[in-house]
DNA sequence: TACGTGATCACG
DNA sequence: GTGATCACGTAA
């Protein structure tokens, strides 16, 4: 079943990028339905230097201040559509990264996206994911509660010795704040983004 | 390691 | 208006 508000809806970021591993990610997109295990993850909170919402709202980031459970969909270095998850209250943006998936349903439809590019891991890596999910901008600000995107509880335990945590990827300019251990994976899954 | 790529944001 | 920068991916 559909993860919702009171999962989103919690101060602690870092615990749900955690627990957000084995968290199955979907998508509908003109009929077409793709899906993936989410198997790394990076927590952002406005409290700190890595994030987005550190200096406050601007037109890219309004949708961190809205009420956690909504898509957070940017664009960076001019061709990656990047996904984030929304959480906490409103006015508290904090977000978690989804940085890769291991592909469940829609395999194909996956591959067909990515053709320009045809490698083999088709998920692993943040500007991936959402390629092969159909995922980009108009979906920023989407409810995850309705039938465009939305994440499912499958019931899989994921445990603690299973999960892998580091400091966070490709954001050096957060100084001090690039150290803290917000980033999360399945250990030893093959899915996870290349370093 | 290098660079494509274009929106964004902090300056004036 | 302008210019530096960027939560990446790929080729080499």
């Amino acid at each position: 079943m559909k993860l919702t508000e009171s999962f989103y809806i919690r101060k602690n970021v870092p615990l749900i990028a955690r627990q957000m591993l084995g968290k199955v990610l979907t998508t509908k997109i003109n009929q077409q339905v793709t899906s993936g295990i989410i198997v790394e993850t990076e927590a952002y909170s406005y409290k700190e230097k890595g994030s987005h919402a550190f200096k406050g709202m601007t037109k890219r980031n309004e949708v961190m201040f809205e009420l956690g459970g909504r898509a957070y969909v940017y664009l960076c270095y001019g061709m990656h559509e990047m996904f984030n998850v929304v959480t906490n209250e409103a006015g508290k943006a904090d977000a978690v990264l989804i940085r890769a998936l291991e592909p469940v349903l829609g395999i194909e439809i996956m591959q067909e996206r990515m053709k320009a590019n045809a490698s083999a891991r088709i998920t692993s890596g943040p500007g991936k994911l959402t390629k092969a999910l159909g995922i980009d901008r108009k979906l920023n600000g989407e409810d995850l509660k309705k039938n465009i995107i939305w994440i499912e509880d499958p019931g899989i335990k994921i445990k603690p010795a299973a999960i892998a945590c580091s400091a966070r990827i490709g954001i050096d300019y957060a100084g001090e704040d690039a150290l803290l251990p917000w980033r999360f994976s399945i250990k030893g899954n093959k899915w996870i983004s290349k370093k």
